[in-house]
DNA sequence: GTCTATAGATCGATAGAC
DNA sequence: GTCTATCGATCTATAGAC
């Protein structure tokens, strides 16, 4: 039996893609309601503050998944080859080979990442601190694992901004395909 | 004697500034007045069709700017190194070494890409496609011009999200040093 | 818990005096 | 050209019935 539709974590991978598509500013409680088929007396029954604890639950639930499936891993990995791979694969399904824009990203233009600060803060310093420490252990020196995982984190965001603009996927995977080749070395 | 401050050209840098602070759905007309010091009567004025015009007044000054002053210069310079060199430096002082965002990178995600498309698809292929041109003059084969290109290009962007998440515009500038090695061929 | 109704503020846009 | 006044629509948020 399906679990009920009504939960707040049933809400939450909702109003993420619509705060993909229309930005947090954007996205009004009337459109949420649509989408979600809730009233707005359910929503501010799960969601006392309104769309302000929308946007953080939708920051947080993404955090979350950063960082067991990603973060984690090149933190605590085994093997730090197979954990970087497995990082950009994760991270271009995730992003649907550069169909789907990151949210991070979006909060973290304008006025809104002022209202999200720490959260945005710690998503992009959480992964290139994670990936740093995957790549130290493939033997790359301190400074130079930095400046790689620098590298590789704007780069992802670079390309999605570039894939969009372009309506073109491909140039989200080849630019996942350079930088793979960057966290190896030569 | 100082030009008249009421002209339309004089408001559009101030339009800018708005629109990369809040993002073009987050500002509202009775911010512009405040900021322009116009009255709503001037602004429909100068902008009949209201902050739809003013979006696309906006981006077509950006497009001007970076038109005149590097893109033009890469397509037909004459020394494709002091070219690109020039890009790197002129693209660092627009964005105030990271502490700026890019109006276009704001305006390419969420909705109001779709208002906009042609704008934002135009800015950043014809980044590319001029910096491509250059990249080849330099000797590099045409696949890997446009591998670099797009690799700058998304780059720059990537580097402006992540500076500005972490409000560290060393962010930004590390990535340049980075971006225009990889103009040279070694 | 979920709905409808609606408050109160603010939105983009317009009208018309000067 | 620039202002003030104001329109109708829409916004976030709340109240209260069920």
């Amino acid at each position: 039996m399906p679990r009920k539709i009504t939960e707040r974590n049933d809400v939450i991978p909702i109003l993420a893609e619509l705060f993909r598509e229309r930005g947090f500013a954007g996205t009004s409680l009337s459109e949420i309601t649509e989408r979600t088929g809730l009233g707005k007396g359910s929503l501010y029954h799960f969601f006392p503050n309104g769309k302000e604890e929308m946007g953080k639950a939708v920051l947080d639930d993404v955090a979350n998944w950063f960082e067991y499936h990603i973060f984690a891993p090149l933190r605590e990995g085994e093997d730090p080859y197979a954990d970087i791979d497995y990082m950009f694969k994760a991270t271009t399904q995730f992003f649907h080979s550069g169909r789907r824009i990151c949210l991070v990203g979006v909060f973290a233009l304008d006025d809104t990442r002022d209202r999200f600060s720490s959260e945005v803060q710690s998503y992009f310093g959480t992964w290139t601190k994670a990936l740093t420490i995957a790549l130290r252990r493939t033997d790359f020196g301190a400074a130079q694992a930095r400046e790689i995982a620098e590298d590789v984190v704007a780069g992802i965001q670079g390309a999605l901004v570039l894939a969009r603009s372009q309506d073109d996927p491909k140039i989200f995977t080849r630019a996942i395909k350079r930088l793979k080749a960057r966290t190896r070395i030569t």
